[in-house]
DNA sequence: TAGATTAATAGGAATTATTACTATTTATAA
DNA sequence: TTATAAATAGTAATAATTCCTATTAATCTA
């Protein structure tokens, strides 16, 4: 793959926010650097970034958004200011146990948990 | 809430399969029964049977599914024939102890396990 | 039982998130 | 340098879903 101004801004972009940004804001946050970028090229490269695994994709509903912390970790969605917090829950104990009892194979494992955050009680 | 044909069909639809359907294959099953029925109809009406609290909507990637299952389960997603497989994951004590770490309060967990089902093994 | 009322529908337009297309630009290899 | 093809900008297309509005139909009332 070959060098490019677009791509290494957007990288910089996601690599520096812990708010799991939506291709939308790294389009907007883009823009300040570089005025003509257009939202297809945001698109592509976030893809592309994934697809090298540089980046992460988290399904948000129906949202794609995006996250540099590529290892395997989990979300909590805070339902009332909307904003995703990095957890760690997944222990190979429950990967073994799917594996075992429902003969699964298991690549992935994705958990959300919706609620409320401690700066709204 | 006043009673409409379309409604109770879609009901019925959603309520005897275990496919985990999306809207549009609702759609296909109900215009057998209703041949002028609109997918407008049947996105509202699977809206207010969710609000209602009689289907549950899960979000696999950028469709909509629904599930006449409203009891609290996991999911298993095969990569594979793409089929999604019930199973109860969840046990009080995770809640528990997000609750407790992380000062937040749950709602919902949405686990999906994503892998290869034991048919492709 | 026959209107009157208004919720629900059909059909189509609009919206949102994302991908695809193509002429032009640009990184880089020779 | 110049040639090559990968990457881009700008725009059209797509997919899933919601919105809009004239018409239909469920139900209430006299």
């Amino acid at each position: 793959m070959r060098y490019s101004h677009q791509r290494e801004t957007i990288k910089n972009i996601v690599y520096n926010t812990n708010s799991h940004p939506t291709a939308e804001w790294v389009f907007g946050k883009t823009k300040k650097i570089i005025p003509n970028i257009s939202l297809g090229t945001v698109y592509r490269n976030l893809k592309v970034l994934a697809e090298t695994g540089r980046v992460n994709i988290i399904n948000d509903g129906s949202v794609a958004r995006y996250d540099w912390n590529t290892d395997s970790h989990n979300h909590l969605k805070c339902k009332v200011c909307d904003s995703l917090i990095d957890v760690q829950l997944v222990n190979d104990e429950l990967i073994s146990k799917v594996e075992k009892k429902f003969k699964f194979d298991v690549d992935d494992v994705e958990i959300t948990i919706i609620g409320t955050c401690s700066k709204h009680t």
